[in-house]
DNA sequence: GATGAATGAGTGTTCATTCAT
DNA sequence: GATGAATGAACACTCATTCAT
């Protein structure tokens, strides 16, 4: 439908209400799993109609991949900070492998959302290939900072890419274990702990040359 | 109560359709997701009366954690052999190197059904808690083969305990960044190379005495 | 679904409950027009939840086509009557002309529900299909009766299918256009006169050589 | 009111917004039934906001409407050319049979459409009337051009009205039963066929003093 | 003149489930 | 042990329509 000039019509409200709709939509699949985030019930708790969600959305499985969109956004924008700011090469490594051995993406990301969301991904392609570039976005600037310090000799990698996937993997694991390990608590202490042993076990292997 | 020949049969039965609908049920989440997974769906794929499937589950719910029981005994049954055969220790350490080094759970659990019935347990602490006795059982039995393997001066660990949940992070974070990593083709060469760093890296970790 | 001679389960309704929601469904189309008829006012109308109509008819497509299966039974069943009994020749011939003039199907069926189904014939050729084979037997019935009254003399008529098709078209347009003769009552004086000019054109045209 | 000519064009393209709306409702008809003729697919269809369409026709009851004038005008205008400018009476008369045997009125108007808009009349007074002021206007120009005919000695009738009717009736018998004739092609030899019977039963009928 | 926001009733259909047989 | 009848709530979605801009 083109919007002329003269006849521009009522203001779009679009971009925001459905960030809105998304919210809410993230919001009950986290009370009721996401199998039960009916329309209906993402509706009822905007105090909306629900039809208007489809007015947004056109159905469902649209307003699907715009959540998909809206946590892979998310992750995106909260997993990494930027480090080409940190002058000091060493201590930009250093930066790089805390905050990767301390990252638990369920404090930005709802558990039940997340692995929903990358569940959806082993039956549909269009799902699956934005995770499968999500993860790839986030190996490429791990590869990137290896090779900078392996520039700046604070490591000794000959296999950037497999480092990063090293390091994409063991972060992956941690989170994933996390949530079945009985003795995981999440106290200051033990996340201390954790990351501790992360580091230590990832300059190991940046180091001694396996990669 | 006598448990006759004739009551063990029926009580066979039972067991035998009860397994039947647990199977196909697996199958439809396959399909259809675990949200798309219905009681006439799974019923029509046995062809049989929606209403049997009640009748031998009572609701649906209790249909679920058959599944997820299923699920995990077939995890548990699947994940790791008995090495308690092996004689020679070194051999013996070498083989579940090899086997975690090897562990692709996606091949005897689908992908899907796997995650989504891990995804339940964020919201039922019934389903939450078999998941975690099983990962326990797994950590368990890996520490007794890292103790084992310690006590014949096979590797140098301290803390076998968490020795074996870095092996089992690795394992599972392999796993799953296997499903997003768009280089991975799943042909042999390509296994035999992820496999060779994983063993490399649990080599590396338990002999610098890392743990 | 096999019903095995040991589980008979239920007895079936399905014949008699089918047959019930088509007369229904015929019901609502008079008072709201095809367009208007909704599983949920028929189901109102029987007193009974809707999804009863699905579970018996599938979806509601498969109603409409019961629902002219319906229709053509009935037409079929009520357009003509035998003829075979009639001895004498003259008198059957004249029977059937009698009966040819006087048809008015909106006695038996309903006007609305009889073109809204004709009406669905040109976008659906699974019902086009039954429409064509309805008016194929009764042409093939006139047929065979102007064949019998031809082997007769009474009538002299080279083509009967010719003839047969003209009657029918006769029948058709008298009914087509009754609908809107803004001059037609309906009273019996009308409908005599209409179908004395109706038997008088038919006999008029098998005797005279036209076909 | 004035009539100014800036006045003028306004009302006029109001009177072209509304012409193109039906003109695509019409063909929306076709495609997915009357049933299936809704505001917004006719708005999708013209590319625009479906609003604009109850801005131009308060509401949908009063689009149908037009709908069915715009059907009766396009039948009106194409059913029956002007004959008043044959000089010669025969010839005239030949004409207007020529014509009535060859219509076929599927061509100037959808079948679907027009039977759609037919079969709405049995349950509405307002388009009724006007079907039957449709019908009437018909009659009335077949019984002029008849006693023209008559009183020239072209033919011989004592009944125009009749002689009218029975003309009108077998137009509609033929055009409906084309719908379901399994025979008819539609090919040039049929068409031709089949008009020659009609041409032939009709001068048969307004000759022999049937009427 | 035209758009987009928003509603509320309604659509056909699926859901899990109960009960009679 | 198994079926089929029946329900009622819920589902995603479409409907015609109103109103603000």
């Amino acid at each position: 439908m083109t919007t002329s000039f003269f006849y521009m019509g009522r203001k779009s409200k679009a971009k925001v209400r459905r960030q809105e709709i998304l919210f809410h939509f993230y919001e009950v699949i986290i009370e009721e799993g996401f199998e039960g985030a009916s329309i209906a019930k993402i509706a009822k708790k905007m105090d909306v109609n629900p039809s208007l969600l489809i007015h947004y959305f056109k159905n469902k499985d649209k307003m699907v991949l715009g959540l998909i969109d809206y946590i892979i956004e998310t992750y995106s924008a909260q997993i990494l900070p930027d480090f080409s700011t940190v002058e000091d090469p060493q201590e930009r490594w250093d930066d790089l492998v805390d905050v990767v051995s301390r990252i638990q993406w369920n404090t930005f990301l709802n558990t039940t959302v997340y692995y929903s969301a990358y569940t959806l991904g082993f039956r549909n392609d269009e799902i699956k290939e934005r995770f499968v570039q999500l993860y790839q976005g986030v190996s490429d600037r791990l590869q990137h900072e290896i090779e900078i310090a392996c520039s700046k000799d604070i490591i000794n990698v000959k296999n950037p890419k497999a480092a990063a996937k090293f390091m994409l993997t063991l972060m992956e694991g941690a989170n994933y274990f996390q949530n079945v390990d009985p003795e995981f608590t999440g106290d200051q202490d033990d996340l201390e702990e954790r990351s501790k042993m992360i580091k230590e076990t990832i300059n190991q292997m940046v180091s001694t040359g396996t990669f």
